[in-house]
DNA sequence: CATGTCCGTTTGTTAGGACATACTCCGATT
DNA sequence: AATCGGAGTATGTCCTAACAAACGGACATG
């Protein structure tokens, strides 16, 4: 086929052989050399041209199936899919999702606390009676403009945090610099309206419409880290993903 | 170890082994015979308990990673996170949710037509001008009580819908009927308030707060098949979800 | 002409083996 | 006593090999 995946592949590199051809797939797809659409080359053949074992060449579009880049079919083939799909919903944090669009956001801390975790916290963090925990709120905002108003509680057991820290840094930052690997989280998105004590906070009229979101985040060992509530302009934030089916 | 994981394994079945393990440990997991926390066996032991593969062994432990139950570190062992995880996020409707919730949902289809896609429709499902779309309103209800107003627009080359058709199933489940495989979707969550013609419909006042979701759905071939732009009434819909680090 | 059957192609599943790399722990060395 | 290094263990990566199952088109048959 026209197919000319001119691929390099690394032997000497750390970089795992199947994740280099995700890499070279996802290049070649979205610099537009794979239009979508198009269909690959067979895995035997593909897996011969990079002196490949086919296994390695199907993990590697394995992957980009789950990412939903690629679409196969049993005895027909293997498309692309569209070159215009994002990443599926990883975990992130706002802050992180706010820098790496390069924005400058700016954090206020509003108030901060290392206090005993109320019961309602113990139980999302799995917390024995009596243990504590940082408790804290933040404006963030981007050009001077307030975006988001977050109330969190994190253990104490994983890393020292204070306030100056939270004005400078995200707070997934600050955790996974205490050596904290996120794995997952549960969260849940809803809306409210404005309440007096958010409406000026934000710059905005109480009855105005916000994005509210409830997170709770699991690090490798299976301790719950963090749990927040966050609330979010309406007019200006929402949540996008992309949702593959398994 | 103590992880008796008695499993039986059915090579008889269509079911691939693999997945057989999955939904074992899975159901393990969910009904607390291994608790969260918990070190599974090896790799190579546990394979050899079943009498399987190591790869295999490993392909499922793989699924049950990267959906969260597992979590893997090189040198130590594999972990049970929590018992507490959902799926994480996948491509279903509203009413696979409702129905598999156990609920009644009702269905009311307050607008229906046939016509030429507006160039919005057209963008979205990447149509040429001139193409036609099926084009409706409905309004959701569960125990009787408004939940969601949904406008959709979808192809007309796909499948034949009418009005009634629309007042017993879900949206999804025709298109499904109609031979479509959907394979992702990219959807954007977020607030508003109801006007004037919202609140009546969802039996709420203007001004309450409502879940605002933008769906757009691509089917195995490439296919924009539909696009929608649904409310929800805030005080009782919110969007829960499992997040994974991957 | 319509329909059913066979066959080649391509992905799906499974096996078994080999070596690499990271982590833990314990013993040896400084 | 503290620190460094190596053994042991577990997961991570990669390979060869084989058969199963689904799809699509070509072909044969009624």
């Amino acid at each position: 086929m026209a197919n000319q995946l001119r691929l390099s592949i690394d032997r000497s590199s750390p970089v795992p052989l199947y994740h280099q051809v995700v890499q070279g797939i996802e290049a070649a797809i979205h610099t537009g050399l794979l239009e979508p659409g198009s269909r690959l080359e067979n895995e035997i053949d593909l897996a011969a041209q990079l002196n490949l074992s086919r296994p390695t060449m199907r993990k590697a579009m394995d992957e980009l199936v789950r990412s939903g880049l690629l679409v196969r079919k049993r005895g027909v083939g293997t498309q692309v899919v569209s070159s215009q799909v994002r990443r599926p919903l990883e975990l992130s944090s706002l802050y992180d999702d706010l820098t790496n669009n390069g924005s400058k956001p700016t954090t206020e801390v509003l108030t901060f606390a290392h206090i005993e975790a109320d019961p309602a916290t113990r139980e999302a963090l799995h917390l024995a009676a009596g243990a504590k925990v940082y408790h804290f709120t933040r404006l963030r905002k981007v050009g001077g403009k307030p975006l988001a108003l977050m109330e969190n509680w994190v253990r104490d057991d994983i890393t020292h945090i204070d306030e100056d820290l939270l004005k400078t840094q995200g707070l997934y930052g600050i955790l996974r610099s205490g050596g904290v690997n996120f794995r997952l989280a549960t969260q849940r998105i809803g809306a409210m309206v404005a309440n007096d004590y958010q409406a000026p906070l934000l710059e905005t009229e109480p009855g105005s419409a916000l994005v509210t979101m409830e997170r709770t985040a699991v690090d490798d060992t299976g301790r719950n880290v963090e749990t927040g509530h966050h609330v979010y302009r309406g007019d200006s934030y929402s949540f996008e993903m992309t949702l593959v089916q398994r």
